[in-house]
RNA sequence: GCGGGUGUAGCUUAGUGGUAAAGCUCCAGCCUUCCAAGCUGGCUAUGUGGGUUCGAUUCCCAUCACCCGCUCCA
């Protein structure tokens, strides 16, 4: 968006796009369920086109890589429920939420593995006038001194111990030593040490709470009986499902290092807090592709997808500098990247982030992470041998991560284009090959030969295209309503068509007419909504 | 998860402790030779659940959803 432009308000594309059937509420008529959106007749068509796009890109017809040759991605589609098993292996289950703590007093919240707790060497848990002192990471020495004054905690930086919040129940007092040690059971004091703390923004003790673990994975059951036993999770990405199937993928097909394995499917995140319309939602859908390659190549084909990716998004409609990609910083990177080259988004500028940016696509080096994981956890060997070179390896990933819902948000917001000289008001700027429709057939009129000439032109082009045929009220209604759906083209009916069999065409973005012999229209649409 | 705000028809708004009003949209019909025109008619609403009350859309409580800010976002 350019600073002239007009703001697209997001309460006003959220209204379009429920008013003309892209995304309602999902559970509406219940008051709706927050963090899940169901996708309307034209939600649907446009989702569908814009996964059927990246399909094409990645399998179907699939780039010319780094080195002339074409290169080689199969497609799978796994289940959502996998062996619990997969998502110990993959880390899932393990450690990926962070542990939360909250302060009752202030309403912060804080990251528990962030806050360090001051213990002083001479520490008496029997001693109610002892505190323990808690900061952010990083909180400058002097900050901490003169809270350490203000609480009346009578010791210096140096003469303290500094330990992990996690941890401090870890953390008893033994008298032997009169010092603090860490011991396995110290279940009789830990929870002294917690009331004793005082926490970073506030002077009251004991105001911390617990850290709070917040799963990733929606939990559910196999079977109809339930219990502990019969647990499953709801895959939190698709791409797990292509790791499990890596040793199949090799062994039913004739690919061969380097090629990718692609899935698009839905997956299912326990957000903490949904927001933002369908950006983060709980159950969303991704486009994932995992590239195999040597390690050795992992830089050459990282460039490669990081280039190609961002051409795909281009290509079918951002545009705009609302596109970007940006690298992650070495403290965001998740636990397979950091050994490798690590991540770079694709970031969109939504409304609702704007002047920021939000993820439309994450490309990452997830390194040999992934297939160790498993290998290690499955006691299945997944190394590579290269049928060339006899060399046997553990194939690194570079992985193109796109959000299919997220797309559509960007598509939509992209599309979105105020027009205040229209009747609509406003206008969808939708590539014609992700448009839910295609073209409209509108006979000028309800009577006379109008309404016959486009039913038969109707007729003869719904079975190529998504097309529409409205006849009822007044043409500019009409164009209108096709406006904010975003139909790319409609073929206009009227005397002249009788005399000569031409039609009008009306092109969406410009509003200008010109005019086609009617026997032309389907070659026209053809060319003009060709893909991408 | 915290704090603040908002909930009356598809949308925008009105109103009231006693039958909920209008414009636009939508639907049907008429009219209409190119951009939401006109005429006639029609469908549709007090987010949900409690409480107070003879009676609640209105007052109270809870809850849900959405928006803003914080937090979070492997």
């Amino acid at each position: 968006m350019t600073a002239d432009a007009p703001m697209k308000d997001m309460k006003e594309i959220v209204a379009l796009c429920k008013r003309r059937g892209f995304i309602f509420p999902a559970s509406d008529i219940y008051g709706g369920i927050n963090g899940f959106w169901d996708y309307g007749p034209l939600g649907v068509e446009l989702k569908n086109n814009l996964r059927d796009l990246w399909w094409k890109w990645m399998v179907t017809c699939p780039p010319i890589g780094p080195d002339g040759q074409p290169v080689e991605i199969v497609g799978v589609d796994s289940a959502i429920i996998q062996n619990p098993k997969a998502w110990e292996a993959s880390g899932h289950v393990g450690g990926f939420s962070d542990p939360m703590v909250d302060c009752r007093e202030t309403k912060l919240r804080y990251r528990a593995d962030h806050l360090i707790a001051y213990l002083p060497s001479t520490f008496d848990p029997k001693d109610d006038s002892n505190l323990i002192p808690v900061f952010m990471q990083g909180t400058p020495d002097d900050e901490i001194e003169k809270k350490f004054k203000k609480i009346g905690f009578h010791f210096a930086i140096s003469q303290c111990e500094t330990v992990p919040f996690v941890e401090l129940e870890k953390y008893g007092y033994v008298e032997d030593y009169g010092l603090l040690l860490l011991r396995k059971d110290s279940s009789a004091k830990h929870k002294i040490l917690k009331e004793r703390t005082v926490g970073p923004d506030t002077k009251t003790v004991g105001t911390l709470t617990e850290p709070k673990q917040f799963n990733l994975m929606f939990h559910t059951f196999i079977g109809a009986t339930g219990g502990d036993e019969n647990k499953a999770y709801l895959r939190p990405e698709t791409a797990q499902g292509i790791f499990l199937n890596f040793k199949n993928v090799l062994d039913s097909t004739r690919v061969r290092v380097p090629f990718g394995i692609a899935q698009i499917g839905k997956a299912f995140r326990t957000e903490v807090n949904p927001r933002n319309f369908i950006f983060r939602s709980r159950e969303f859908e991704q486009m994932e592709m995992e590239w195999f390659c040597h390690p050795d190549e992992a830089k050459l084909w990282r460039d490669f997808w990081f280039a190609e990716r961002q051409k795909f998004w281009r290509a079918i409609g951002l545009r705009s500098d609302n596109l970007r990609m940006r690298d992650h910083d070495q403290d965001e990177l998740s636990h397979y990247a950091k050994a490798g080259l690590g991540t770079a988004d694709i970031e969109y500028r939504f409304p609702f982030t704007a002047p920021d940016f939000g993820e439309l696509e994450g490309i990452a080096h997830r390194c040999d992470f992934d297939l160790t994981q498993h290998q290690k956890h499955s006691g299945v060997k997944l190394e590579y041998m290269d049928p060339v070179t006899q060399e046997k390896f553990m194939p690194h990933v570079i992985e193109p991560a796109a959000g299919l819902t997220r797309g559509v948000l960007a598509m939509i917001t992209e599309a979105y284009t105020p027009d205040p000289s229209r009747p609509s008001g406003v206008y969808l700027d939708l590539h014609p090959a992700l448009a839910p429709k295609k073209a409209a057939i509108l006979p000028l009129t309800a009577k006379d030969q109008h309404p016959v000439i486009a039913t038969k032109l109707y007729m003869e082009l719904r079975g190529e295209f998504a097309v529409d045929l409205d006849i009822k009220q007044n043409i500019g209604k009409r164009y209108a309503r096709q406006d904010e759906i975003g139909t790319p083209y409609c073929f206009t009916i009227d005397d002249q068509t009788v005399a000569d069999q031409t039609v009008t065409v009306r092109e969406r973005n410009t509003m200008k007419q010109e005019r086609i012999a009617i026997a032309n229209v389907a070659e026209y649409l053809r060319k003009n909504i060709r893909a991408v």
